[in-house]
DNA sequence: TGTTTTTTTTGCATTATCTTTAATAAATAA
DNA sequence: TTATTTATTAAAGATAATGCAAAAAAAACA
C-alpha cells in the first residue's frame, strides 16, 4: 500500500465529515475554497487508502430502549481458550465491543442492555461460557465523554 | 416528546444507514420498494425524534499513527471529586470515552495513543490530576469485536 | 358500520449535488 | 530547464434531495 500523507485540506475534509457524514461536498468545497471535484477526489483517495473505512449513524440507544451500559472484564482459566471464548462472545449481540487485553483481565468487553435484569442475563451468559473462570462488571452510571473530534484535532496538529 | 414507534420500514432504513450513511435515499427506496420521498420523510422524523443523533466516519486509527488502545480505571480519593476530575480528563484529547461507573472504579475511560511511550505519558497525566488516587490500566492487544449492527438486529427483533 | 380527521405515501417538479471529463496548473523528477 | 506525473478546476451531464399537492391509508369517532 502506498504511503499516505495527509495535508491540511485532507484534515479539514475529514474534520467536517466526522461531524456529519452527509454534509454535501459542495459545502465542504465552499468552506475550504476549493472545487467540489477536489473534495470528491480527495475523499475517494482517503477511502482507497483505507483511512476512511466507512460511516455510521450515531443513535440514541436510550430512546431505543437500551439505557444500560456495562464493561465486563473476563478472567479465563487458560489463555489458550481466548479464541474459543471470543467466538462464543461474538454470538451475543449485546456485546458491542471486545478486546483481548493485558493487565487484570484476559478479555474486556462492553455490554449494552435494556435494563438491570437484562444485563444480569447477559453477564450470566458470559459466565457460562466454557473456559471463563469469572467476570468483573463495571456499570456505567453516565457516559460523560464520547468524542473523537478532539482526538482528530490532536492527530492533525501532530504532523 | 412524542412516543415513537419504529416499524419494519424504519428498521430497514436505519439498518442500511448504519452500514453506510451516504447511501442514496433513492437506493434505499428501491430496495424497500417505497418512494424516495417516504425514505426522506422517515429519516427526517427519526432525526427529529432524536433517534438518529448524527453520523460519523469510521477511521483507521492505525493508519493515522494511533495504534494503541488502553482502558484505564480511575480510583478517586473522594467520589465528590468526580465532576472536577472529569473536567480535567476532558482536557486530554486522547481520552475518547469516559464513564462514571459503579464497581471497582469511580471513572472508567478509553485511551487512544500513538505507542507505549505516548500511552505512558497520558496515563501519568491522569494520575497527576488532583483527586485521583490511582489508576489501573488494561492494554488492548487486539480489538476483536466492534460492531453495532448485531445489536441493532436484536433491537429490531425485540419489538 | 360509515364518516370524518389525521397521517402517510406518492409522483412529480424543482433545486441541489455528485461525478466525470478534458483542459490547465502545479509539483516532481530527470 | 524540460519532461513527466499528479492535482485542481470549471463545466456538463447524471443522479439525488427536497418540497408539495394529491391520493391513499390509517385512525378516530359517532
Amino acid at each position: 500500500m502506498a504511503k499516505f500523507r495527509l495535508d491540511e485540506v485532507d484534515h479539514q475534509i475529514l474534520d467536517m465529515l466526522i461531524e456529519n457524514t452527509r454534509i454535501p461536498f459542495t459545502d465542504i468545497a465552499k468552506k475550504l475554497l476549493i472545487s467540489a471535484g477536489t473534495v470528491h477526489v480527495r475523499v475517494k483517495k482517503l477511502e482507497e487508502a483505507g483511512i476512511i473505512r466507512g460511516s455510521s449513524l450515531t443513535l440514541d440507544y436510550q430512546k431505543l430502549g437500551y439505557s444500560f451500559i456495562a464493561y465486563v472484564g473476563i478472567f479465563l482459566e487458560k489463555t489458550s481458550q481466548t479464541k474459543f471464548v471470543l467466538n462464543r462472545i461474538h454470538e451475543i449481540p449485546y456485546i458491542t465491543v471486545a478486546h483481548i487485553t493485558t493487565g487484570k483481565f484476559n478479555i474486556f468487553c462492553k455490554v449494552r442492555a435494556k435494563n438491570t435484569k437484562h444485563a444480569k442475563d447477559i453477564i450470566f451468559m458470559i459466565d457460562d461460557i466454557e473456559g471463563v473462570s469469572r467476570t468483573e462488571t463495571m456499570i456505567s452510571l453516565e457516559e460523560s465523554i464520547n468524542d473523537k473530534n478532539r482526538l482528530m484535532h490532536s492527530i492533525f496538529n501532530d504532523l
